[in-house]
DNA sequence: ACAAATTCTGCAAACGCTTGCATCGCAGAC
DNA sequence: GTCTGCGATGCAAGCGTTTGCAGAATTTGT
């Protein structure tokens, strides 16, 4: 057996300095009650001096449980990812918990990593804001009994609330809202992983503009998710000949991209072409011109899973609902009538 | 004694149902060559039937160090601290490392919690990118001997390696070719905690301005980080009444801002005034105009960061050393020759 | 066929903390 | 002066792993 005398700070070595034993540290540090004052302040005077700082592990471990929100996102880089990530740690900390990060960067095998160490940290809940998602992770989640939320994906759970945004409505506001300017050809300007041929925001896209005017007509186009993505994305269209006057983004973040691709080329943006995006973040607001978009509520969605993850900090989790938020058009200066 | 009878999976159950013990189960796990591949086989395949997930936290105290790199940084929404932060995380992804972010908001108290957060994590290393710092907490940092990287503050130490931008370079170059371009009045726009009135940036920007031209006029604005920030403090600086012809950003967050409200007021960049940033993040480019900036290698101090304080998984680390980077002028479209 | 060398596997301590229960000390009651 | 009651503390088990060492199983050598 290992005599490995322990070099670290722990709870000995500040009671043993304090005089008394492990237990009294351990409750004076919990802010348990019942210490006697002075024994209380002659134990924080010998942490303090010790520079001790508790093993969070160990008080994992014995506890069976830790203060800790894991949340998994697929790009942090996007800033839609990120206000909800803002959102959730503003609310953790509100209560007291700290938050771990994943990003997966719409890579599965890192998604399941992320998963991996979530379980492994047995968090006490799980926020899942991922584009791409396998049935199978679903249910390792599941099995896991931590309660978690899921964006976008999946379907309710007794441990799993789901959160999903109406996209099918707000792309055909958007197409309507297009035609109604007049607008006959129009683009579609994804990232890969929203965009398989079975994805239904695709499949929506080509039904409204469809349905809009059976005459018009509509292509795809798809890029990484990012500014660069939406500019490499607006290059292909441009390329392909196909001349649209109006142009869908999956997000706005590349539909940032997309416009500085265009104005490169010297076409005006919103006389030329239109261009709209999905999220209403920030920078739709910044941009030039100020970018045409759906707004999805990200702290409310934030809010929202916080609560149905770790609501109140009741044990009664209020998870295994399926929560759906419409997306509202906000119109500014990126779109326009269709060049005649 | 309480006999609490375990519920969660845990290495005992498995060893039970693959009729082995403990130790065995875990030499699988990690891997370890010493084991018979039949039983091997037999111990995966009972882990993977009762869906089992090692628990990180007994792992790490057994173990007696975390595979995890800490990151601290002052504001996750300013592209600058994101790919900084990314660099880390996929340098620590390819050794097998996990990462725990926190935020701090700017706020000291949060980087306070932060730092116990990672102490008591015990993490393997810690990247410290924060603009507000205390010498205590450097201390406590150091004291605690996980090998540690601040970021523009502080002083080496043993277990402590410095990287610094030497910002008074960069800033001067700016200042000169403003002022070669005719420009003698300007404005300096920064976000709080970089402006204190001792803050060596307000100074060198002050100085440089009086040695390039003695005449010229200088004056200095601030608003939170980010986009509304740095709008608010354009409209601060215009409501002032005075008309820089020249506007030098702390950062390119905070100058997308600025140009944002600029357009809004009607005054055209770089016609009516010039304005520069800092760090060359990926939006300096695809604004509008390109923003004139000063490239700070983000990714380049991402590797240091992470090669300091978990060089290639050595126990001897490379710490203890400061490093100082320079910036380099990149000049795009938002700067112009001084209106007349 | 038997001893020796070589794999493999199990035992049990240790990691640093929490917490149910036992204990100790002392004030007030009788 | 002994007893009761109660607040404050200590004891020690247990949380789920890892790992040094020893013992069991298997192979090799003769």
């Amino acid at each position: 057996m290992r005599k490995r005398r322990s070099l670290a700070m722990n709870l000995d070595a500040v009671a043993q300095k304090a005089g008394v034993s492990t237990s009294t540290v351990s409750r004076v540090l919990n802010n348990l009650e019942i210490v006697k004052t002075s024994t209380r302040s002659r134990v924080l005077r010998a942490a303090e001096e010790l520079n001790y700082h508790p093993n969070l592990h160990a008080r994992s471990l014995a506890r069976g449980k830790s203060r800790i929100l894991g949340i998994i996102v697929s790009n942090m880089e996007n800033p839609f990812f990120l206000d909800i990530y803002r959102t959730l740690e503003s609310d953790a900390h509100a209560q007291g918990l700290e938050v771990v990060v994943a990003n997966t960067d719409y890579r599965s095998e890192q998604l399941l990593a992320s998963v991996q160490l979530m379980i492994g940290l047995r968090v006490a809940g799980l926020a899942v804001i991922v584009s791409e998602m396998e049935e199978h992770l679903i249910q390792t989640v599941g099995n896991s009994r931590i309660p978690a939320a899921f964006y976008d994906v999946g379907t309710p759970q007794k441990n799993i609330t789901n959160i999903r945004v109406d996209y099918r409505k707000g792309i055909k506001k958007t197409v309507s809202y297009l035609s109604a300017l007049g607008h006959r050809r129009m683009a579609f300007v994804g990232h890969h992983s929203t965009l398989g041929p079975i994805s239904e925001r695709r499949k929506t896209f080509l039904e409204s503009v469809h349905r809009c005017s059976p005459s018009a007509e509509a292509k795809i186009f798809a890029g990484p998710d990012g500014l660069d993505g939406g500019r490499q994305a607006a290059r292909e269209l441009l390329e392909s000949g196909f001349r649209p006057t109006a142009i869908l983004c999956v997000n706005d973040f590349m539909a940032v991209g997309v416009m500085r691709e265009l104005r490169e080329e010297g076409l005006q943006i919103p006389k030329d072409v239109s261009v709209t995006g999905f999220d209403n973040i920030k920078l739709a607001e910044f941009c030039s011109p100020p970018l045409t978009t759906n707004h999805i509520p990200r702290e409310q969605i934030g809010h929202i899973i916080f609560q149905s993850v770790l609501g109140n900090g009741r044990e009664q989790y209020d998870t295994g609902r399926e929560i759906v938020i419409d997306p509202e058009l906000v119109v500014r200066d990126s779109t326009g009538v269709a060049k005649s």
